[in-house]
DNA sequence: TTTACATATAACCATATGTTTATATGTTTG
DNA sequence: CAAACATATAAACATATGGTTATATGTAAA
């Protein structure tokens, strides 16, 4: 396929791109991915080896655990892309909230000590058990 | 829909991205892009409608015909995604074959004086003649 | 106002895609 | 090596999407 379509293909689900613009501002592992955006572990995984096969991110292993990254080393087209979706999502609640996300997860990681799924599941359900009532409803 | 997602999705599928493309270039009517790109008039018609309700491209009537232009008032944002997407396409087959067949189309329109389906659907088939056979076989 | 023509829309079909659940792979630790 | 754990993959399903054919809408000329 054509690398722009293939490119635009890959940053056309939601889930998919947010997994690519967390990823945009830190190395994460799946696990962290999962607690970072609330979903399951499949799901993560599966859409990491999509941008995994088109070369937009890297892998590194670490144990038990797979990191990946933004490929620094993208062609410039593909780079600017992807800071003009940065642009593009920054006032979108979602991805903001995403944001947010990553730095509370930092320091939940951090007190915990550890990195592991059972630590981010924690993690999700603290998170969840925070939405006030009134919030809860429009959900 | 997240803007950014939508956007994406817009330019997520060749046929439409190619519409995209051409118009960037020059305001086009339908049976023009019909012509131009070789593919049906319900196709073309309803990839413009997608683009023009998310407000990507202008209409302008002009008795039977209806033109289509990129617009452009975009947000920054978007207008340098297109041209990024302009940079990532120039290089594809498909996309340069487009605009070389749009520069052909421009004259032939010429020296037909009149811009209506029949014309376009002349050079659509004087274009399939011109192919040699031994590149026919490979379609 | 009937006919011809340009464009838009609807109905339909085949295929692609996202998500979940269940299972496999591969690594670490006891 | 067995058990625990992190990640990957497969199977299955529902939904979305692109393309074709047929038809509707709207404009212009006869």
């Amino acid at each position: 396929m054509f690398n722009a379509v293939r490119l635009m293909k890959l940053f056309s689900d939601t889930t998919r791109l947010r997994v690519m613009m967390v990823l945009a501002r830190k190395e994460l592992c799946v696990c962290q991915i999962m607690g970072v955006l609330g979903i399951s572990q499949p799901l993560v995984s599966r859409n990491l080896a999509m941008l995994n096969d088109a070369g937009l991110i890297d892998e590194r292993k670490e144990g038990k655990l797979v990191f990946y990254s933004l490929n620094k080393g993208l062609p410039e087209a593909q780079k600017k892309t992807i800071e003009l979706l940065q642009e593009m999502t920054e006032d979108d609640k979602t991805f903001s909230d995403d944001l947010k996300s990553l730095r509370e997860c930092e320091e939940f990681q951090q007190k915990a000590g550890k990195c592991d799924m059972n630590t981010f599941k924690e993690f999700m359900s603290m998170k969840s058990k925070k939405i006030p009532v009134a919030c809860k409803m429009e959900v």
